[in-house]
DNA sequence: GGCGAGTTTGTAGGATCGTAACAACAGAAT
DNA sequence: ATTCTGTTGTTACGATCCTACAAACTCGCC
């Protein structure tokens, strides 16, 4: 068995189906179609099990199965399995998440959250990213150094709330964050103050509006870790604390 | 428990969760946030299980961890949570189908078949119908007595097709059938030689040119089972075994 | 009988479920 | 300071269920 088909199979398998329905629905694409000792023979499933399982597989929609004997099988077309996965799979989400809706605690507004929390791995924290963004009233501010932590979707909510007439700053040591994000219609970028140039951590700050905060460090595995707070009082906090510390005897000089 | 909620949680089960998962993850839902204990409280998930499980739902992203004492635990948005499920779906579909497809027998074309198939259940009969109607070349006849036989992807089909010039006929006894897909444009009715007005059985005739054809039943109790064949010989005996049994002596006398 | 097709039953392994014991810690009572 | 008490978080373990896998068994046919 080659490594793409196990692949393959695992990936049958968080689909919801079992390892031998995964083999069995391939065989029968590998061989048009085939009764129970063809499928059993191009496959480590005993033959004994392909009818069973080859009848879970019409019970699923992804085969047909034809009377006579010997019995043959025949897989549905690969985009009417496609079809019908997603399909079940958009039914169960709804009646999971209709439920869901209908008992989430409706009352804890995000003002009352006191909290800091934290959230692991790039793509979860991009998610948070866009969500802060996408809450704040008046005033963004975006600062990170590396441009693959710009996503194509941070880019596009940036964009949209500058549109809105958010006052939008985007604040990076790097040129290639600066050059794509200044392209921008009303964001503004700004180069931080260079107080630590040993600096060797890297990650992101989004600041939204005084009271909406994310701090990210990314690891030297390539991880990212980010905390984040909403409306609370430890948010403010926090971002007096980088504001204050960015404005460094440099910065004060210029500004006056 | 209610009702809805061990359905919403047999739902996630399908989903890919486990029912401790899906339980915990609804609980934070009611909750907002909350520790391992408040999570117990609300469900019958012991405590000490809380915290294994909340890591693997960290795990799939959805729901978040705040590290304090007592840990404190938040899901993700409602949205967040079924893009999150969304995404992850369609990745493994993706991967899954992209080798089937890799490996599929493509020399077995369905003229070579010879074989007759069988199709059960409503939807997939649907499914069926659609494919055969869409592989026609020239002619089409759609029959049923029965309105609600004709979904609206048939009816959007038999447009379809209409409208690419072929030759597109709906032969039914009842009225509502016929004027619906009547009203489509290059579509034309007629009314089947009523030589069997004792008839009970129902269900649905698809002729795709001269060796596609489709014949299904409903039993009595509502579920439906197709037999089908594709380009066959068998198919054209069928096909004429038909016609010959609707060409009755009425028929005949007026078609002279 | 000999053979292949199809059904049925049984067993081993793994994951989940559910219970329980445990150490670490904080606050209250002594 | 010491003890007591309740909570938190970790770990272990048996019960249960499902899948994977194997082996018998029935039936029809040559």
């Amino acid at each position: 068995m080659t490594d793409d088909e196990s692949e393959a199979i695992d990936a049958f398998e968080r689909l919801g189906l079992t390892s031998y329905e995964a083999k069995v629905f391939i065989a029968l694409h590998r061989l048009g179609s085939g009764a129970a000792r063809d499928v059993a023979s191009v496959t480590d499933v005993p033959r004994s099990q392909v009818y069973s399982v080859a009848e879970s597989l019409e019970d699923r929609g992804l085969l047909e199965v034809q009377q006579s004997s010997p019995i043959r099988y025949r897989p549905v077309s690969i985009d009417e399995a496609e079809d019908t996965l997603r399909n079940r799979f958009e039914r169960e989400r709804e009646r999971a998440f209709e439920f869901v809706d209908s008992v989430k605690e409706e009352s804890t507004t995000e003002e009352t959250q006191e909290d800091i929390w934290t959230v692991r791995s790039r793509d979860r924290v991009d998610d948070r990213v866009v969500d802060l963004l996408s809450q704040a009233d008046e005033e963004i501010a975006f600062g990170t150094r590396l441009p693959k932590l710009v996503t194509s979707e941070i880019e596009r909510t940036l964009e949209d709330r500058a549109a809105e007439g958010l006052t939008v700053t985007v604040i990076s040591k790097n040129e290639t964050v600066r050059d794509r994000l200044g392209a921008l219609e009303g964001v503004t970028t700004a180069v931080p103050p260079t107080h630590r140039d040993d600096d060797q951590r890297s990650g992101r700050i989004v600041i939204a509006d005084d009271d909406n905060i994310l701090l990210s460090v990314v690891d030297d595995d390539g991880s990212e870790t980010a905390i984040w707070s909403a409306g609370s009082l430890f948010a403010s906090v926090l971002i007096q604390l980088i504001e204050a510390s960015t404005a460094t005897p440099e910065s004060d000089a210029a500004s006056r």
